[in-house]
RNA sequence: GCCGGGAUGGCGGAAUCGGUAGACGCAGCGGAUUCAAAAUCCGCCGCUGGUAACAGUGUGGGGGUUCGAGUCCCCCUCCCGGCACCA
């Protein structure tokens, strides 16, 4: 055995040997129970960086422990490859994007290797091969015929100058982010998957999802929205013809207090009443101004003009103006809503803006109970007295409804109905049945369930996704591609420049044949969102090589997946994708389970600093914290040695350029200090602030093990402890020892909780460390420490754990050890002693102490005498086996 | 703005079901070893007062429940993630 640890020497035989052995091959054969496990596959953004190396180990932790515990293990991997960032790369270095991604997936290919990890590399995948997205291809027409996938036009962020679409990140402040022009919303055709049919089945769905955290489920709930509520019309003339104006609402309770109603400035309402109207005209264009994201929709000052028509309540007769609100987005629902300034938030700042009546039509119970009580003189049965009638003026003046200033609880549901003439004193629940049967009655509307989830547009109109397999004829219209035409394959020597996309200019794509009338066609030229490829890939890998179809039966030997291991900023969007995927594919029969993943582990970010620097029209050029120095709280960079300015620590991302570059530690100490630093300094699901201070303990503590096993192993490997006379030292080592086991195993399989799974090896080496004596009984206990520790550590360090265990035990296969019950058993245990909930001291007792014996023993003890002051304890609570509190 | 999280020593974090706050590691300080340094080993290490024993205080801020609160409840501040075209 070496002397000195060798991690490069260690790690390059370790990695030879698994790929020579095929050591992580998972096969279908096998009689074992498959254990599944998955990490989120990356982007091929050029190189690893530490959230990579988070995610993945956090998931070879957990495949190589459930190896060892002898699963059947399947881990694989592959590339998220089409998306922005490749053409962004393509426009700034003057590459294709297909040569820029696969040199990309070469090099990270190499780095994820010499990570280690436990992967079965025969199945890797990349979506932007047609062999991936040929099967994509295939479902989008099979969903297309089926009407699961229809078309309609959509709004997206526009950029006047460079004529192209942008997405929401390219939109900075109101304006593109090359040309710096004011961006516009412009509504283009769009290909849309009708997930909300689906929307019932996602949402009760997470009922059945016990394995996933709850703020994910809490999260996904939320997005979906279900919210019954009232859709109903204002009805109103236009050229002497009846017309309706819909609206939806979950407060129709308040519809006594509607003062107006706004509509979205696409509105057909808004457009008619632009026509003789310049300074509406002028508003309606102002509103087109600006991203389409709901973050900005949401964020900006709510601005409105009077279209000067009015609409006539439902109920009540009254003619309601009608505005046009920046705020209101026609994408949702009727793309128009009533306004009760009175009960929301947002109404009420749009009439106290424009001076609008606000009419107050909900009150709290107490106050209306206030208010009965003192109509009558009494409260229910018991006449007021002087003091109370004081005391309900006084309550009722407090909490005055106020037009002023908008108070919580004015919004709230749990009020009831005032000033609504027949709807007074009903509650929410009664008066929302009330008021929807008066409607229905009228024919102007009913009870309708809404979800806040809307159809899922993929439509991009860029060159690098999955082509979408539709052909354009003048006469048949939109034919989708028939089945022995795909792939409909993307040309890679196309290079994007920035204004719109290249593919329109190729006519070798564009031009085709209609498959139905064989006529001169069009190829579309949009390609799918990159979400698509990521809501299927975990299926595919269970037979990559298929090409008779997109699945075959293997996707059901291995599905649903056990666990799934990804970033928490994927918690809505991918994962309601890939579960929406899930029941597209159920119901064409290529899978047999509802949901992918059982098992969710929501990862945090790794974070790191930002810095920048600001140009004259605002943009900003991000530095990589790498080439940033910080010297008495002023960064500089290193190149150019000026001043850089401070961001905050945000997620680690291209488009802050913070990412930092694991490969630096990995060449200095080795995958497994890489390994283990990542997993020990925070618990998975909790962000890591990245910070090279650290990594040096855990290369130590990496050295220090090995030590350890060097020194034991100069007098020769023995047999390790099975049975015989122990003193007191190695008595409580195998007791440590045993405890170990148990905490990592629970930590590692239950709590997924890594930081203390290593903790306490480490305490266990420590305690290691302190064992004198070289008689056979203490080298055999050493011995089964050593053992042990090994084996606990390989799913964190697997290189330096096989190096080490093939010393101690040569030839022999590593077991996860089992748990020895008699080491555990104590006959003593330490109670801690509180007087008034202060620890105070403490004492030993048996095991088998009663609770009466306890007690006893804890008021005889000097350090409560000292407070008890010869008085007699008013209360003394025993907790078994944690503490006596004595209250006096 | 809306939805979901988070905040514990100088730093990363631990405390799993309401029961010893600060495990483990980093940094720091003291010592051993060394011609010297690195490495290694041993010890100390929340804050305040005290030579010490010890006492007080302490988990973002304010209030509450409890014999007992980092943990539960209410309110607030700040930070992070998502908001449908970054992935």
């Amino acid at each position: 055995m070496q002397e000195k640890y060798l991690p490069s020497e260690i790690e390059h035989a370790a990695q030879a040997r698994w790929t020579a052995s095929q050591a992580y091959r998972a096969s279908e054969a096998s009689d074992r129970p498959k254990y599944y496990c998955l990490s989120m596959f990356p982007y091929p953004s050029g190189k690893l960086h530490m959230g990579h190396v988070r995610n993945y180990t956090i998931g070879d932790v957990l495949a190589r422990y459930h190896a060892l515990r002898g699963f059947n293990v399947m881990q694989p991997m592959g590339w998220d490859a089409f998306g922005l960032p490749a053409e962004n790369a393509a426009i700034a270095n003057n590459v294709p994007p297909a040569a820029w991604t696969y040199a990309n997936i070469d090099h990270m290919r190499t780095q994820l290797q010499a990570l280690g990890l436990a992967i079965d590399w025969s199945r890797e995948l990349a979506t932007c091969k047609p062999d991936y997205y040929r099967w994509e291809q295939w479902l989008f027409t099979r969903l297309f015929e089926k009407g699961v996938i229809y078309k309609k036009m959509a709004t997206v962020n526009w950029d006047p100058v460079d004529q192209t679409v942008l997405a929401n990140e390219q939109v900075i402040e109101g304006r593109g982010w090359r040309s710096g022009a004011l961006v516009e919303k412009r509504d283009i055709p769009m290909y849309f998957f009708r997930i909300t049919q689906y929307a019932d089945e996602l949402l009760s769905g997470l009922d059945t999802l016990p394995g996933w955290p709850e703020r994910v489920k809490t999260m996904q709930s939320n997005w979906i929205g279900k919210s019954v509520g009232v859709r109903f019309a204002f009805p109103y003339q236009h050229d002497g013809k009846d017309e309706q104006l819909w609206v939806f609402t979950t407060r129709a309770d308040t519809i006594m207090g509607v003062t107006f109603c706004a509509v979205a400035a696409e509105h057909p309402l808004a457009a008619r009443a632009a026509e003789s109207n310049s300074a509406l005209a002028a508003f309606i264009a102002e509103c087109k101004q600006g991203s389409v994201a709901e973050a900005d929709m949401a964020t900006m000052e709510k601005k409105g003009m009077d279209t000067g028509l009015t609409v006539t309540h439902p109920l009540t007769g009254e003619a309601i103006p009608v505005w046009i609100g920046n705020y209101v987005l026609m994408s949702y629902g009727d793309g128009a809503v009533m306004a009760v300034p009175a009960h929301d938030e947002r109404d009420f700042g749009f009439a106290q803006k424009y001076g609008l009546p606000i009419k107050q039509v909900i009150d709290h119970v107490a106050i209306v109970d206030a208010r009965k009580a003192l109509a009558t003189g009494k409260n229910g049965d018991q006449p007021l007295t002087s003091e109370d009638i004081e005391k309900l003026k006084n309550f009722l003046s407090t909490n005055k409804y106020s037009t002023d200033r908008w108070h919580d609880g004015y919004d709230t549901k749990l009020g009831i109905c005032i000033n609504s003439g027949k709807y007074d004193s009903l509650d929410y629940t009664a008066a929302v049945d009330a008021i929807a049967a008066d409607l229905a009655a009228l024919n102007l509307g009913e009870k309708k369930t809404q979800f806040r989830l809307r159809d899922w547009g993929i439509s991009r109109q860029r060159y690098w996704g999955c082509p979408i397999p539709i052909i354009h004829c003048d006469a048949c219209g939109d034919v989708p591609v028939p089945a022995e035409q795909l792939p409909v394959v993307l040309p890679e020597d196309v290079v994007p420049d920035g204004s719109g996309n290249p593919l329109n200019k190729r006519a070798d794509f564009v031009n085709c044949a209609c498959p139905k009338c064989g006529a001169p066609a069009r190829r579309e030229t949009d390609t799918m969102d990159t979400f698509v490829e990521s809501s299927w890939y975990y299926a595919r890998y269970a037979c990559p090589d298929f090409d008779g179809g997109m699945l075959d039966a293997r996707a059901n030997k291995w599905l649903p997946v056990d666990q799934y291991i990804g970033g928490i900023e994927h918690a809505i969007l991918h994962l309601l994708y890939a579960r929406f995927f899930h029941k597209l594919m159920r119901d064409e029969g290529l899978v047999s389970s509802n949901e992918p993943f059982v098992n969710l582990l929501t990862q945090g970010m790794v974070i790191a600093d930002t810095y920048y620097r600001e140009d004259a029209s605002g943009k900003k050029t991000w530095f990589n914290p790498a080439d940033v120095e910080l010297r008495d709280g002023v960064a500089t960079c290193k190149t150019d040695g000026a001043p850089v300015i401070v961001g905050g620590t945000e997620k680690m991302s291209k488009s802050k350029n913070n990412g930092v570059d694991p490969q630096a530690l990995i060449d200095l100490y080795g995958a497994d200090t890489a390994r283990l630093f990542t997993m020990f300094a925070a618990p998975p699901e909790q962000s890591l602030e990245w910070s090279d201070a650290g990594v040096e303990g855990a290369h130590r503590f990496l050295r220090r093990l090995w030590k350890a096993g060097y020194e034991h192993l100069q007098a020769g490997a023995v047999a390790a402890y099975t049975g015989g006379e122990l003193s007191e030292a190695t008595k409580t080592l195998r007791r440590q020892l045993h405890q170990t086991i148990q905490k990592v195993s629970d930590d590692i399989e239950r709590r997924k909780q890594f930081n203390t799974a290593i903790a306490a090896v480490m305490e266990l080496m420590n305690a290691l460390a302190k064992l004198e004596g070289d008689d056979a009984t203490t080298r055999s206990v050493r011995q089964e420490v050593l053992e042990a520790a090994a084996a606990l550590l390989a799913p964190m360090v697997p290189h330096v754990a096989e190096a080490l265990y093939a010393e101690l035990r040569p030839g022999a296969v590593m077991i996860w050890p089992p748990v020895d019950a008699t080491a555990l058993v104590q006959d003593e245990i330490e109670l801690m002693l509180q007087v008034n909930g202060k620890l105070r001291g403490q004492i030993r007792v048996a095991v088998s102490a009663d609770k009466a014996s306890i007690e006893a023993a804890a008021l005889a003890s000097e350090s409560v005498q000292k407070y008890l002051e010869g008085q007699p304890p008013k209360k003394v609570v025993v907790v078994p086996g944690r503490l006596v509190n004595i209250v006096v």
